[in-house]
RNA sequence: GCCCGGGUGGCGGAAUGGCAGACGCUGAGGACUUAAAAUCCUCCGGGGAUUUUUCCUCAUGUGGGUUCGACUCCCACCCCGGGCACCA
C-alpha cells in the first residue's frame, strides 16, 4: 500500500523523460507532421496558473497526437525583449539582461516542473544576438525592397513609456497598452515603418482561408482592422481662386454624389491655409482652426465630441452638376483616412446630417425608398443611408438607378471625364517599429555626412547592442547617450558616421519565432527552408484573444514578406487557432498588476502539477474564462488519489498477469458490465479530445467510469485478474495526455518496464467495439411527449414489441385512458413517443 | 450606436432536436474510528399530493413561433461580458 505522493512521483518521470529523450524531435519525412505551438511568454515576475491554463491545453494536444502516431514539434520560447526589463534594470540599478535572464530561469523552471512536454533543444530567447540577428537580416531585406522606410511622422507618444507606441498599441481609445491609466501623446519624429500597407490587400484577402480554423471573431477582428473600403476619388475645382489645385474627396456613395453640399476639409489638411489665404473670415477662421488642431488624441472623445467647424468662405464645385458648394473645416473628418475631405451629403449620412443641420446647410435627397414614404427634406429627423433599398432622384441623367447601379455607372462616368476613379482604401496603416529604448534588437543602419542612409552590410551582422548602456528612462534613445555604440564607420567610405540609435518594436520578435524553431541553431540563415517546408503550417496555434490583432496580423504580413522572398510557400503560416479563456480570480483576470495570482509554484508544491493540470483542464471548456477556486481544485485532488488508490489495490495481483485474448465466451455479466463501460468511456474521450475539445467533459467521463469500478468492487469477486488489467490500463491511457506523471507511474504499476510514453493510444477491433455496445437499452416511454415511464429492455426491440409493452405499463396505460394513439414516433434504442388525440 | 460572445440548481458546469441538471464543489445523513482527519456509501432545483413507496406539476433570461417532442432551431425583447467606435 503506497501513498500517492506526487512530488516524488512527478520528479522521478521527468527525470526518465529527460535521460530517454522523449519530447525531442526530428523532421523526418516518413511520418506525418503535427506542428502545435503555445505564444511564447514574455518572462516577468513569476508564472501564475493562467499562464498554466495555455500550455495545458497545448500539452494535451500534443501527448494526444504523439499517441497517434504523429511526429510532434513541441516548442517553447521567451519573447525576452521588452520595457519592463529596462524599467526594472533602471529601478533595481542592474542591467536588462540579468533581470530578463533570472525571469527566464524562474520560468523555465515552473514549466520543467510541470512536466510540459517540450522539445528543450529548441529553446529560443529572442534577447540573444544568435536570434536578433536575423531580426537585422530581415529588416535589411525589407529596406532594399522598399519595404522598410523611414519618415517624420506624427506618433504616439507614451510619457510613461518614454518611447513611441504602433496605432495598435493605443488602447481604450487613447491610453497606452501598457499603461492603461497614461494618456498617449501626439507628437512628430522621423521614424522606421514596415509597410504592412503594401500587404493590406493580401492580408483581408487571405482571411477566407482561414475561415472554419480560426475563430470568426478573431477573423472579424482583423477584418475590421484592415478596413478596406471600395468607393471613389472626386476631383472638385475650386471655384473662387484662380489657378489653385482641385479638392481630392474620397467617398464610399458617389451615388449620392448630386446630393452634396458641402465639401469639409481635415482641420490639418494642408489646402486650409491656402484657402483661407485672403479669406474675408480669415482671422476667426484661425483662432477654431488652432483650437480643433489641439484637441485630444483620445478617439474615444472624438467618436461622441460634438461636430464643430466653420466656413472657410470658399467654394468647389460639384463636377457632376456643376453646382457651387461652399468649403468647410470640421473636426470630425480625419486626416488620416482617405484623402482628408469629404463630400458632405446630409440626406444620406447620418454624420452630415448632424454637421448641416447644427450649421443651417441645406439638405437634398437623391436617393427615395422604393417602398413607403417619400422623403422630405424639412421633415427628416435622420439621414437615410440603406444602400440596398431606393432609387435615385434628382441626379440629372441617373435618376432611377438603384444606388449600386449607379455606383458602377458614376465611377465609370467620372473616370471617363477625368475627375475621379474607383479607388480601394483601407484604415490599416503602415508599422511603426521605431522604439527609443535600449532593450530591443537595434536597427542596422549608419547615417554617414557624405553618403546618408547606408544600410549595415550583412557580413557585419548582428549590430550588438552596448553592453553598458546608461540607462535613464528619459529622453532619447539610450544608445544615442552610447557614443562607442553611436559612433561607427560608414561601409562605404570609411569615414566617420552615425549608428541609427532607434530600436525595434518586440512585436518584430514575435513576428517569426515560430519559424526559427523549426531551425534554431542556424548560424547561416534564419531557418532552413527544407525544414520549414516540413513542419509548416502551425498545425494548431494556441493563446489568448489579447493578441487577436497584433501579433497575429503581423505574423500574417511577416510571412507574406517571408513568402516573396522564396524562403517559404505557404500564404498563412497558421492552421489551425485556438484562443484560450483567462483565468480569472474575484470576477477579474489573473494578474500580476491586479495582485489577484494564483502561484503555479505554489500549486505544483501542494497539490502536484498532475491535480494542476487537471483543474484548470476540468473546471470549464477551455475557450470559457475561468474562475479559479481553491475549493474545488481539492476535488481534482481526491480523484486522482481515488484513481491512483485503485491502481494500487489491483497492480500485484495482475501486474503479471497476461493480457486478456478478448474472447467474449465464458465473461461473467459483471465483466461484461466493466468492460461496456470501459470502451465506451474511450470512445467517448477519444471523441472529446479529437474532435470536440471538450477536455472537461473528458475528464467527467473518467470520473464516471472510476466511479462504476469503485462501484464493482471486490473486482476479485467475478472478475477475472487479465479484465481487471484491461479496464485499469485503458483508464490509465485515458489520463496520460493530462496528468502524464501519475499515469507513467501506474502503468508501471500495472507491469510495463517500458514507459507509457511508448503506448499508443487504445484504437478498439471490431471485437471490442461489440463489446461496447449496450445489449439492454433504457428507452423513455412518452405520451404526447412527455414522459411516463422507462423501459429496459434488449438492445434493437422491434416498435411493434416496444409498443406492446407499454401499452401493458400501468403508467402509460394510465395516460393513455381510453384515447386513441394517432402516431407513434420510435426512434430505435432511443425513445418511443405515442401521441394520442 | 454597430459587431461578436453569453444567460441552465447554492457554485463551476453537462446535455447540438429525444429522460434537463452528467461530473465536480458546497451542504446533509450514514459506515469505519476511543475520537478526529482521511476513506467508503446515500441524499441534495421549486411546488403539491401520497407520506415507509410513488405520482403529479412548474422550471434552462422574457414573450411568441416551428415540431410528436425545443436548453438546443426561428422571430422579437431584456440583462451581462467583450470588441469596434465620426474610417466618409
Amino acid at each position: 500500500m503506497a501513498d500517492y505522493n506526487p512530488q516524488e512521483i512527478e520528479t522521478k518521470w521527468q527525470k526518465r523523460w529527460a535521460e530517454a529523450r522523449v519530447f525531442e524531435t526530428e523532421a523526418d519525412s516518413t511520418k506525418p507532421k503535427y506542428y502545435v505551438l503555445e505564444m511564447l511568454p514574455y518572462p516577468s515576475g513569476t508564472m501564475h496558473m493562467g499562464h498554466m491554463r495555455n500550455y495545458a491545453i497545448g500539452d494535451v494536444v500534443a501527448r494526444v497526437k504523439r499517441m497517434r502516431g504523429f511526429n510532434v514539434l513541441h516548442p517553447m520560447g521567451w519573447d525576452a525583449f521588452g520595457l519592463p526589463a529596462e524599467n526594472a534594470a533602471i529601478k533595481n540599478n542592474t542591467h536588462p539582461r540579468i533581470w530578463t535572464n533570472n525571469n527566464v530561469g524562474e520560468f523555465q523552471r515552473t514549466l520543467r516542473r510541470f512536466g510540459f512536454s517540450y522539445d528543450w533543444r529548441r529553446e529560443i530567447s529572442t534577447c540573444e544576438p544568435e536570434y536578433y540577428r536575423w531580426n537585422q537580416w530581415f529588416f535589411l531585406q525589407m529596406l532594399e525592397r522598399g519595404l522598410a522606410y523611414r519618415k517624420k511622422s506624427r506618433v504616439n507618444w507614451c510619457p510613461k513609456c518614454a518611447t513611441v507606441l504602433a496605432n495598435e498599441q493605443v488602447v481604450n481609445g487613447g491610453y497606452c497598452w501598457r499603461h492603461e491609466d497614461t494618456l498617449v501623446e501626439s507628437r512628430e519624429l522621423e521614424q522606421w515603418f514596415l509597410k504592412t500597407t503594401a500587404y493590406a490587400d493580401q492580408l483581408v484577402d487571405d482571411l477566407k482561408q482561414l475561415e472554419g480554423t480560426w475563430p470568426e471573431r478573431v477573423i472579424t477582428m482583423q477584418r475590421n482592422w484592415i478596413g478596406r473600403s471600395e468607393g471613389a476619388r472626386v476631383k472638385f475645382a475650386l471655384a473662387d481662386v484662380p489657378g489653385a489645385p482641385p479638392i481630392e474627396i474620397f467617398t464610399t456613395r458617389i451615388d449620392t454624389i448630386y446630393g452634396a453640399t458641402a465639401i469639409i476639409l481635415a482641420p490639418t489638411h494642408p489646402l486650409v491655409t491656402k484657402l483661407l489665404d485672403g479669406s474675408p473670415n480669415r482671422a476667426d477662421a484661425e483662432g477654431q482652426l488652432a483650437r480643433m488642431r489641439q484637441t485630444s488624441v483620445k478617439t474615444e472623445d472624438l467618436a461622441t465630441a460634438e461636430k464643430v467647424g466653420f466656413f472657410t468662405g470658399r467654394h468647389a464645385s460639384n463636377p457632376f452638376s456643376n453646382e457651387k458648394i461652399s468649403i468647410w473645416v470640421a473636426n470630425f473628418v480625419l486626416m488620416e483616412y482617405g484623402t482628408g475631405a469629404i463630400m458632405a451629403v446630409p440626406a444620406h449620412d447620418e454624420r452630415d446630417f448632424e454637421f448641416c443641420r447644427k450649421y443651417g446647410l441645406p439638405v437634398r435627397v437623391v436617393v427615395q425608398p422604393s417602398e413607403g414614404e417619400a422623403l422630405v427634406e424639412v421633415e427628416m429627423t435622420a439621414a437615410f443611408d440603406e444602400h440596398q433599398n431606393g432609387k435615385l432622384v434628382n441626379s440629372g441623367p441617373f435618376n432611377g438607378l438603384s444606388p449600386d447601379e449607379a455606383i458602377v455607372k458614376m465611377t465609370a462616368f467620372a473616370e471617363q471625364k477625368g475627375f475621379g476613379r474607383g479607388e480601394v482604401v483601407f484604415r490599416l496603416r503602415d508599422w511603426g517599429i521605431s522604439r527609443q529604448r535600449y532593450w530591443g534588437t537595434p536597427i542596422p543602419v549608419v547615417y554617414c555626412p557624405e553618403h546618408g542612409l547606408e544600410p549595415v552590410p550583412y557580413k557585419d551582422l548582428p549590430v550588438l547592442l552596448p553592453p553598458h548602456p546608461k540607462l535613464t528612462g528619459e529622453g532619447e534613445s539610450p544608445l544615442a547617450s552610447t557614443p562607442e555604440f553611436v559612433n561607427t564607420t560608414c561601409p562605404k567610405c570609411g569615414g566617420p558616421a552615425r549608428r541609427e540609435t532607434d530600436t525595434m518594436d518586440t512585436f518584430v520578435d514575435s513576428s517569426w519565432y515560430f519559424y526559427r524553431y523549426c531551425d534554431p541553431h542556424n548560424a547561416e540563415a534564419p531557418f532552413d527552408p527544407a525544414k520549414v517546408a516540413y513542419w509548416f503550417p502551425i498545425d494548431q496555434y494556441i493563446g489568448g484573444i489579447t493578441h487577436a490583432i497584433l501579433h497575429l496580423l503581423y505574423s500574417r504580413f511577416w510571412s507574406k514578406v517571408m513568402r516573396d522572398l522564396g524562403l517559404v510557400k505557404h500564404n498563412e503560416p497558421i492552421f489551425r487557432l485556438f484562443t484560450q479563456g483567462m483565468i480569472q480570480k474575484g470576477g477579474v483576470t489573473m494578474s500580476k498588476s491586479r495582485g489577484n495570482v494564483v502561484g503555479a509554484i505554489d500549486m505544483a508544491e501542494k497539490y502536484g502539477a498532475d491535480t494542476s493540470r487537471l483543474y484548470t483542464l476540468f473546471a470549464a471548456p477551455p475557450e470559457k474564462d475561468l474562475e479559479w477556486s481553491e475549493e474545488s481544485i481539492e476535488g481534482s485532488w481526491r480523484f486522482l488519489n481515488r484513481v491512483f488508490r485503485l491502481v494500487d489495490k489491483h497492480a500485484s495481483a495482475i501486474r503479471d498477469t497476461q493480457n486478456w485474448n478478448f474472447d467474449a465466451k465464458g465473461m461473467t455479466d459483471k465483466e461484461r458490465d466493466l468492460i461496456r463501460v470501459t470502451y465506451q468511456t474511450l470512445l467517448r474521450v477519444t471523441q472529446d479530445f479529437e474532435k470536440r475539445w471538450h477536455f472537461n467533459s473528458a475528464i467527467a467521463q473518467i470520473m464516471e467510469l472510476t466511479n462504476e469500478i469503485y462501484l464493482s468492487e471486490p473486482l476479485e469477486n467475478g472478475v477475472r485478474p487479465e479484465i481487471r488489467k484491461e479496464v485499469l490500463e485503458i483508464l490509465t491511457l485515458l489520463l496520460a495526455p493530462m496528468t502524464p506523471h501519475i499515469a507513467e507511474e501506474m502503468w508501471e504499476m500495472l507491469g510495463h518496464e517500458d514507459g507509457l510514453w511508448k503506448a499508443p493510444w487504445p484504437v478498439l477491433t471490431d471485437g471490442q467495439l461489440e463489446l461496447a455496445k449496450d445489449q439492454e437499452v433504457e428507452i423513455p416511454v412518452q405520451v404526447n411527449g412527455r414522459v411516463r415511464t422507462i423501459l429496459r429492455v434488449p438492445a434493437g426491440l422491434s416498435e411493434a414489441e416496444l409498443v406492446a409493452k407499454a401499452n401493458a405499463d400501468p403508467a402509460v396505460a394510465r395516460h393513455l385512458a381510453a384515447r386513441r394513439i394517432v402516431k407513434v414516433i420510435f426512434r430505435p434504442n432511443k425513445l418511443l413517443n405515442l401521441v394520442v388525440e
